[in-house]
DNA sequence: AAAAATATTTAGTCTTATCTAAAAAAATAT
DNA sequence: ATATTTTTTTAGATAAGACTAAATATTTTT
């Protein structure tokens, strides 16, 4: 069993790893945890004794299998508990995360497989984020970030890569939500912000916004 | 704000309160929170210094308002999951106790009022307990001891004191739950056993068993 | 390839919540 | 009213997880 720092140091090395593929430095995950390059190496050294990870110094870490198998049911309760706020609870999108980082934390089994069936065992979080099976397995959701669209491409929303409340909030105000239709106008070359159309809607979207949505074309 | 430590603390000494009626002295709380008389001294001195309760050296402790008001929070939070575990997730009521000892220190006021909503605004949770509303209140419910029945007299269960899944599991076992009715038929003066009628059929039960259940007469 | 910059680790300190052992106060018994 | 027992408090220690400041590696630049 772990406990509450060690899991938050699994679930952000994890969620590193996922982006990047490669070994984790120290200083990233001090970033991530908002905390200093060297308490992460204090608690990377008791994950590694835990064999969760391998580490060697000055190089970085590295999940085990065992480590993975940690993370991705912190990510399954996480998610799940999102769902759960926002089809029965009334919470929008924008407010689940912090009360997520809760309860992901929670142990009970039972609790988090009957949250799974209570919920009718759904794909995906409200941001379009898969959710882990019972067994740890997901389907890699096929996406590509928005910025990443030409002029006169159309892309469908399907995520974010950034759940924080004032990023979704600026979403909703600009009616951008998963599902919806979204056609490249214009890119100005100069600073990457583009025009796209959205509910025949013309509006334009600084590069840092479409750096955060992930659309599928 | 309290830690999940000082929560713990004020639950303890508001239950112990509820039923002494008087100051709680060290070692009752020790005994209650599995901890040492020692460790207990220090954690009053620091929730004496937070104003949630009245502290004098070798004369125990009473909550003040602003104490009871965040212990009665907390119980809300316990007996709200309580229900959800057992109406919602298909969990009887001897395996909700120790997932509700985690889940009622989540925080946040709109989880819980919309959780208390989403159950109906119950009053009471599987064990028979009153569920304070949101403004701390809650009815005390009429019940008397089982034991303090006489041969002869008839009583609804409506609750019980102790909550660990073994009594529980104890009682379903013999058919008694709440509602039921109870029939004392016979009492032995010499340890105080009773021989009570439940569902047509005659039981012997301990006297540490009736002094656990209570019962409306 | 040396110098400069960046990243990482070590050493030592702090806080929270706990513990043991010993001292002090209060309650109980003789 | 004194002795004994029980309860409570104090003093000092420990473990987890974080921090700062300094030392050491590594990487990048020139």
């Amino acid at each position: 069993m772990f406990t509450l720092s060690e899991e938050n140091y699994l679930k952000s090395i994890f969620h590193l790893q996922a982006v990047s593929g490669k070994g984790i430095n120290t200083n990233s995950i001090a970033k991530k945890l908002d905390t200093k390059p060297s308490s992460v190496t204090d608690m990377i050294k008791k994950l590694a004794e835990k064999k969760v990870l391998v580490y060697k110094k000055y190089q970085g870490v590295t999940l085990t299998n065992l480590g993975e198998k940690a993370a991705t049911s912190i990510v399954r309760k996480h998610r799940l508990w999102e769902v759960f706020l926002v089809d029965k609870l009334n919470f929008s999108w924008d407010e689940v995360h912090d009360v997520a980082e809760q309860l992901e934390h929670i142990k009970s089994p039972k609790l988090i497989n009957e949250l799974d069936a209570f919920l009718g065992f759904p794909k995906k979080d409200p941001h379009g984020d898969p959710i882990p099976d019972k067994e740890g397995k997901f389907q890699k959701i096929e996406k590509q970030l928005l910025s990443t669209l030409e002029v006169n491409q159309i892309g469908i929303c399907v995520g974010v890569s950034d759940s924080s409340s004032e990023f979704l909030k600026y979403l909703d105000n600009n009616n951008i939500s998963l599902g919806k239709k979204i056609e490249v106008l214009s890119k100005e070359s100069f600073d990457g912000s583009l025009t796209i159309l959205i509910n025949t809607k013309e509006i334009t979207i600084s590069k840092k916004i479409s750096n955060n949505i992930y659309i599928q074309s």
